[in-house]
DNA sequence: GTAAGTACGTACCTTTTGGTAAGTACTATT
DNA sequence: AATAGTACTTACCAAAAGGTACGTACTTAC
C-alpha cells in the first residue's frame, strides 16, 4: 500500500466505484439507468433513432402504438440521463429535432443487437413455448 | 468496412420494417418477449444464470432486493418462454434447479453485453446527468 | 371560420407491477 | 418443542405505468 501519493486515493476512488456498480446489488443506483434503457418504449425509440434524427411527430407515427404522454415521458427521462439530444428550433409551427448523442449510440446498439435477434429468432421461440405448452411427451411413438 | 457493424443490423430492422413483422409495429407478438426479457428481474436471473446452474433460493439472495413472489413469477415467464429450464427433483427437502437453455443463453448473452456497458460506463453516464442539470453554461468565459 | 398540424402539458382514470405477510408440507437441528 | 430451511402459493394492498381526452398557442390550407 502506497501511503499518501495523491494517485493513491484516486485509485482507490476508482477501485470503490468498479465494486459498487454491480447491478446485482440492490442499492446500486446504475439500476435506475437500467429500467430506463429497458423500458417499454425507450428501447424501440433508441433504436429507432440509431437510423437517424427524428421530429416527436415522427416518433409518435414510427413507434406503433406509443401515446403521446409516453413518449414525451420517454424522450425526456432519455434526454435527462444524456441518451438523447432535444434541439428545439423557435420557429412556427414548433420543430424538435430528437437524436442520439455518443453515449446514447453506445447503449442504442447493443439494444438493437437484442430486438435484431429477437426479430430473427422469434419463430424458435415460439416453437419452443408450443413444444412446453404440451402435456409432456416430447419422444412419444 | 466490416460486414459486422451496427449499421448492418440497423439495415435489416428497416428492412423488416418495410415489411411490416417488426417491433415498431404495435400488434407485433415478439412485443411480449421484449416485455419478458428486459423485465426488471428477468435481465438479473439471466445474466446471473449465465455462469451457472441455480437454486430457488440461491437466486434469491444472490439477486438482491427481489421477493419470492417475484422471482417465483420471473423463473416462470422465463421457463414459459423456454429461456429457463426448471429440473425438480423429488426430494425432501424440495430442490428445485434453474438453468439456461440454448435459446435462454443467446438472450443472456446480450442481455449481459448491455448490463456490462452500463456498469463499466456509469461514471460517463453520472457524469452526462451532471453536466445536463447545470443552467446550461458549457463554454461560459 | 373550421380543421389540421406542430409539440407538448395536465387531469383523470384504469391496468399492471410489485411488495408484505402469511400459509403449506415436510425434515433436520437444537 | 420450537426454529430454520426447502420452494413455493395466495390474499391483500400500494405504487407505478400507461391510456384518453382535453387545453395551449400559433399558422397554413380549405
Amino acid at each position: 500500500m502506497s501511503t499518501d501519493t495523491p494517485g493513491a486515493s484516486l485509485r482507490a476512488a476508482l477501485a470503490r466505484q468498479n465494486q459498487g456498480a454491480h447491478l446485482l446489488a440492490a442499492a446500486c443506483p446504475s439500476r435506475v439507468v437500467l429500467s430506463h434503457l429497458t423500458s417499454r418504449w425507450a428501447v424501440l425509440v433508441l433504436v429507432l433513432l440509431l437510423s437517424g434524427t427524428r421530429r416527436f411527430s415522427e416518433l409518435r407515427r414510427e413507434v406503433g402504438g406509443v401515446s403521446e404522454k409516453m413518449l414525451a415521458q420517454t424522450l425526456d427521462a432519455l434526454a435527462g440521463d444524456g441518451f438523447v439530444l432535444r434541439q428545439a428550433y423557435l420557429v412556427i409551427p414548433p420543430k424538435v429535432e430528437y437524436s442520439l448523442t455518443p453515449l446514447g449510440r453506445e447503449a442504442a446498439e447493443r439494444l438493437a443487437v437484442l430486438v435484431d435477434w429477437i426479430e430473427d429468432n422469434y419463430p424458435r421461440i415460439e416453437q419452443a413455448r408450443a413444444e412446453l405448452a404440451l402435456p409432456y411427451a416430447p419422444n412419444a411413438a
